[in-house]
DNA sequence: CCCGTACTTTGCCACAGGGCTATATAGCTG
DNA sequence: CAGCTATATAGCCCTGTGGCAAAGTACGGG
């Protein structure tokens, strides 16, 4: 799945907010999501498994314990794009100025 | 909707990076999703519709056309989520700073 | 070696949402 | 006003996805 899609779930974003504050086991995860959504654990896995399949997050095993952590790249990625967007006339205002200053009425021959 | 979930979708994504270029019609946001993606009118029409709702666009009338454009506080937000994400150790790096300079193993009683 | 703990996988249901056609609405234009 | 253009709505399928309970897998401890 896209990064894109990855974050438009409510639940997810709230998983990758936490791990944005650092590595922390599926079953705490999954606690959270419980707590601030009533998902059952099962539930919570399947989002795991969205996030580890769309690249916002890895994991490695510890004993029983799935251990996630934050990947920054897809998420930067994600921050490039919706700042782009709006980006546009940043780099074109010196376009917009040649413009201006431009003689493109042909008023002074 | 939410403008997680309205970018989540490539074709509305693909609305929007259009319409960053400067305001355009329905219309030609048809045919293009059209010729991007094959999808008919009044799909497009569906899609306009949710980046209205979610606040990214906004539209004014000309006689019969619909002239959209970007609303880049919307998108400003997402960027900004995405980026806190990723910006955890800036601000809290003095804290790890302490954190290691910190006798926490007993070594030294 | 078996039980409890920690997750994931599987199989199921329900519903949101994306696609289509057909139709409505609104405004020019002849 | 008739009819064309531009866009939105309505109504309908069908797939994707989120939720659950139950079963499977893997590991450590008594």
């Amino acid at each position: 799945m896209d990064v894109f899609q990855a974050v438009a779930d409510p639940v997810r974003r709230s998983m990758v907010e936490r791990l944005a504050r650092g590595e922390v086991t599926a079953g705490e995860l999954a606690d959270l999501a419980a707590e601030r959504f009533g998902i059952r654990q099962p539930t919570a896995s399947k989002h795991l498994k969205v996030l580890r399949e769309s690249g916002l997050v890895t994991s490695t095993v510890d004993a029983q314990r799935r251990v996630y952590r934050l990947d920054p790249g897809p998420l930067d990625e994600l921050a490039g794009w919706a700042s782009r967007q709006t980006s546009f006339w940043t780099g074109r205002l010196d376009a917009l100025e040649r413009h201006l200053e431009t003689d493109h009425d042909g008023s002074t021959p």
